[in-house]
This record gives structure tokens, C-alpha cells and sequence, in this order.
DNA sequence: CCTCTCCGTTCCGAAACGGAACCTTGACAG
DNA sequence: CTGTCAAGGTTCCGTTTCGGAACGGAGAGG
């Protein structure tokens, strides 16, 4: 499977990561959230080829997660910033950061902290249910077909298919 | 830069990128929640070459995120199950597939649905603030230096530092 | 005129990837 | 004891992509 057909795929994950999936690409978005916008900028904090970084760049505008947009004329200049549907992907930087104080850092202080404005602590972002806001683990959560879900493609619980069907 | 080096960074976001910020690592990931376990299974749902898998699975059981166990002796099989460590990427998956379902879909219908053990409904996956349970949006959270932040290294918002030191 | 800044593009050798065949260990069938 | 099959990889080869570095071009400033 080459990755053009990704973005045409019915799982959302697989869709997401055509966009997202790579790892300069996740570390721009980073970025972003840290108000990088321009393309020296980029390159600098990165340590990113400059052919990749504009192709990345390229991509994202596309997907519509970026916007380029010029800050002035004469020369021209542009510089990119989170669209709306760049500032939903948020959570999930917010997960790979927690993931990485929690799990990756061996006896490591946390390089930042995160304050939230409207409460004013000191947060650990956490994953939870929409309905009873209790976190969610992966133990807690049943998937269930939904309406989108080509058939015969197992999106889901593998395990009863293969058991019943092999043997 | 060089991906040998990310593993080093200060940068919690690098360091979970290092472990799973490539497009086939996040699928492996998906499937493994999915409960997919076995060489063969991954490499018919993912078509993906085999080659990659092999190295993707051996990277993902160095860095603790899956364990290899056999499931049989003679002949000798082995499976891949997610580690706690694993298990504790959950969120970033959430937070995937959730982009995925309210951004990237256009008028797709979702694939599949989720629905909380123990509270029974359907959810949605929300990233809220440890401390007071709201929402969090990208608005809503203050970047602060912690403790691991290397000097010089500015991680912090740029915007403050180029604007006075530039022109 | 020369140089500087910013945003790229082009070029080349090295690394990673996709596709396919092959290997190994053992079970099972004839 | 010779196929054949299954699972879990490994090897090989040609194509893409990447890293590193140089070059381009459109103005600003001296």
C-alpha cells in the first residue's frame, strides 16, 4: 500500500495520519501551538532540510491545517499559522506530550508546564468521556460498528472474527 | 538533523515522536488496540510491507511500547501485545481518530462508534484540564518553563523572543 | 555596486521504502 | 520420506525520499 491511497481510506485514524503522520510534519505543528509561523523560523528551531520543511509546509496548506498567508509586500513574504481545523488537532499534541512526561522521560523534569488560563493551576491534559467526563482508558471503551463502516472490512475487535472463522 | 538524535531531545514532543511518529508505527498502533496481535494479521490488514513491519515491531518492542511473547513452542510463534506503556498512548489514538471524524471526514459517515463500559453511551473524546475538567482549547493553556527546560533552548513561545530581538 | 534577509528551489549521494521471492521450523497428508 | 501448508520472518533489487549544501530571486540598505 503506498500512501496516496491513505487519505481515501474509511478509518479516521488512517486519514489523520495521511495528514499528520510523519514526523517533521508533527513537530511543525508543534510548533505552531509555540507560535512559529515563518519559514526561517522553522528551519532554525528544527534543524529540518529546507526542501522537506517547504514540502511539508506545502502539504499542510493543502490538507487545510495551515494557512499561508503574506505579512507584507515587496518583497512578498508569507508566513503560516493553524487554521481552524489546524487548532483541532490540539488534543493531540497534547497526548503526545503527555505521553512523553509520563512514559518516555526516564527521570527527567518536565521541560515545560502547562497553566490554564481559566482555572489557573497547573494541568495534565486527560482524555475523557464526552457524556460522564470519567478518563478513558483503552480498557473502557467498547467500539461498535457505525454507519460509515464498509463491510466486509473488519475495523472491528478482530479477535472474535479470526477466532471463529479460523480453526 | 537526524532521527538518532530526537530520542535525546528535551522536547517531550520529540521523544514521543522518535517512538511513534511514523505513519505505519501509528497504524501498527491502531490495530493493536484494535487487538490485532499476530505477524500475519497485521501484514494482511495493513499492506504493509513486510519488510517495514518486521522493523517497525522490533523498534516499538525496544522501546517498551509492545512486548514480544510466544504464544507457542515448536514451532516457535511469537505475538505482540501492548506494553502499560503502550497501553498509555490510548489518548493520542483518541485524539486521532476524533480529528479525523469531525475534520477530516467530508459528510463521511463515522466509521465506527465508542461506547463507554461504564457509563453506557456513546462518546466523544474530549481533552480536558486535570485540575478543573474543562475543555482545553489551544487559547486556554499558558506555556510556562519547567524544571528540564535546557537554557538558551527556547521552547517558549518565539514570537516574544524574535520580535525583540529582531529589527 | 555589494551585501543582507527571507523564502524557497536544485542537485547529489545516502538512507528508507515497496514488491516480491526466499528461508526456517514444525505439523499434517499421502 | 516427500510434498504441502502455516507463521514469522529475512534477503534482494529498483524506486522514493531524505539530508546536506549550494544556488536563485526579489527587494532593502549602505
Amino acid at each position: 500500500m503506498r500512501w496516496d491511497m491513505l487519505d481515501e481510506e474509511a478509518c479516521s485514524v488512517a486519514r489523520t495520519v495521511s495528514v499528520v503522520g510523519d514526523r517533521w510534519t508533527l513537530l511543525i505543528l508543534r510548533d505552531c501551538f509555540l507560535k512559529v509561523r515563518r519559514f526561517e523560523q522553522f528551519q532554525e528551531r528544527l534543524g529540518i532540510t529546507r526542501h522537506v520543511l517547504a514540502d511539508r509546509l506545502k502539504k499542510l496548506v493543502k490538507t487545510g491545517v495551515l494557512e499561508r498567508n503574506a505579512y507584507q509586500d515587496r518583497p512578498a513574504r508569507y508566513d503560516y499559522r493553524l487554521t481552524d481545523k489546524g487548532l483541532a488537532l490540539y488534543p493531540v499534541l497534547l497526548a503526545l506530550v503527555h505521553w512523553g512526561d509520563t512514559q518516555g522521560a526516564e527521570g527527567r523534569a518536565r521541560p515545560v508546564h502547562y497553566r490554564h488560563r481559566t482555572c489557573g493551576a497547573l494541568l495534565d491534559p486527560i482524555m475523557v468521556c464526552s457524556e460522564c467526563r470519567e478518563p478513558l482508558g483503552a480498557r473502557d471503551v467498547l467500539v461498535e460498528p457505525g454507519p460509515g463502516l464498509p463491510e466486509g472490512h473488519g475495523l472491528l475487535d478482530p479477535a472474535l472474527k479470526s477466532r471463529s472463522s479460523a480453526s
